[in-house]
DNA sequence: TTAACTATACAGACTAGTCTATATAGTTAA
DNA sequence: TTAACTATATAGACTAGTCTGTATAGTTAA
């Protein structure tokens, strides 16, 4: 009958209740409870909730570059594309969340972890790996490089204008934040051409 | 002999736990232990954990103010006084901490609690009041508004630097970034007269 | 049969918060 | 000076519940 694995129930549950929550905050049975599962099948899936937490991390990198690859996908030049990292935010910020939106889920999981930690190191990988995709989407475009304007800088201008968007836009419930940081970006862009 | 009140210890305590480990995995006893006190001593100052969290939060937002007021006190201009906002958050990176730069303490505080808590209203009203004195420094310059070039847009497009240059410095642990960000904003505001 | 699941009980550490009783330092007033 | 009072501190036992993780026995479906 249940033709969903125990396993993609827990992930579904630990996305929702990890977001909404926090993740310390969020206990072992709330889990099982919301996924409608046996204690024993979230540790026969998972060896630890340190373990289900990493996976929490690695599903929400997957479903951004898979939101962020449905709308770059039928873009034609890099500009496009950069601003399309704004769209697959947005896409995220207006999913239906259970008690509203509060920033990046990635951020606010690395908020509540030591640092070093495992967890900051995956999400710091993933922030990483959004600066790089807007750095290879500049690097297509014939930027003027004078007063020192490379790729890099401003990938790394674009990115502060989209985490901290995406932070205050979590603090103050104002999603539209977003779209105006996606609107800065542009005219960035457009000055460096 | 000990001179310094519980609260004060408790507070020392709680601030340098709390941002350390995240709020809700610090428990009361972590506390009282650092703080060398009694428990009683926590609930005779503080009604609740809740309470110490409020006061955790607000002993930061009058840190933050302090620290911009030794930054900005002796400076003659809007401009700089706007540049000093980065100045002070560099500060409190640069701040002793036990284990390492973890991004902005009020910022991560709200990462943890649920959306629409008093923490978190707290914190919206930290970052909002942050806004409002980059529009007043900027509201002091000569800003020639072509192309919608507004002191609430420009201050908004300086905040969002700022917030997004700390998490990531926080992440990255690369506290020069926040740095780099104030270089961003020094050119915005030079452009946008 | 095999594998994945369920249900429930359990261990042991930890959680926030309360309680009683005591110590000490400073203030007030006869 | 002495005594009473107040405020703040202490130690440490205690309640009632939650935490992660394990153990065990039974169920379901390919």
């Amino acid at each position: 009958m249940s033709r969903v694995s125990a396993r993609d129930k827990l992930l579904k549950a630990a996305g929702e209740l990890f977001y909404d929550h926090g993740i310390t905050a969020t206990g072992v049975d709330a889990v099982i409870t919301r996924a409608g599962v046996a204690k024993m099948s979230l540790y026969n899936n998972f060896k630890s909730k340190s373990e289900l937490i990493a996976a929490y991390i690695d599903a929400r990198h997957q479903e951004w570059l898979d939101l962020f690859a449905r709308r770059s996908d039928n873009l034609s030049n890099g500009w496009e594309r950069v601003l399309a990292v704004f769209d697959a935010y947005q896409d995220h910020a207006e999913f239906d969340y259970q008690n509203g939106f509060r920033g990046c889920g990635l951020l606010n999981a690395a908020a509540e972890m030591p640092a070093g930690s495992q967890e900051r190191e995956a999400v710091n990988r993933h922030k990483q790996e959004v600066r790089e995709i807007v750095i290879n989407q500049l690097n297509e475009l014939p930027l003027t490089e004078e007063s020192g304007n490379t790729a890099a800088s401003l990938a790394e201008h674009i990115c502060f204008l989209l985490e901290g968007s995406i932070s205050l836009a979590g603090l103050s419930r104002d999603v539209h934040a977003i779209s105006r940081a996606r609107a800065m970006a542009d005219k960035l862009i457009e000055r460096a051409l």
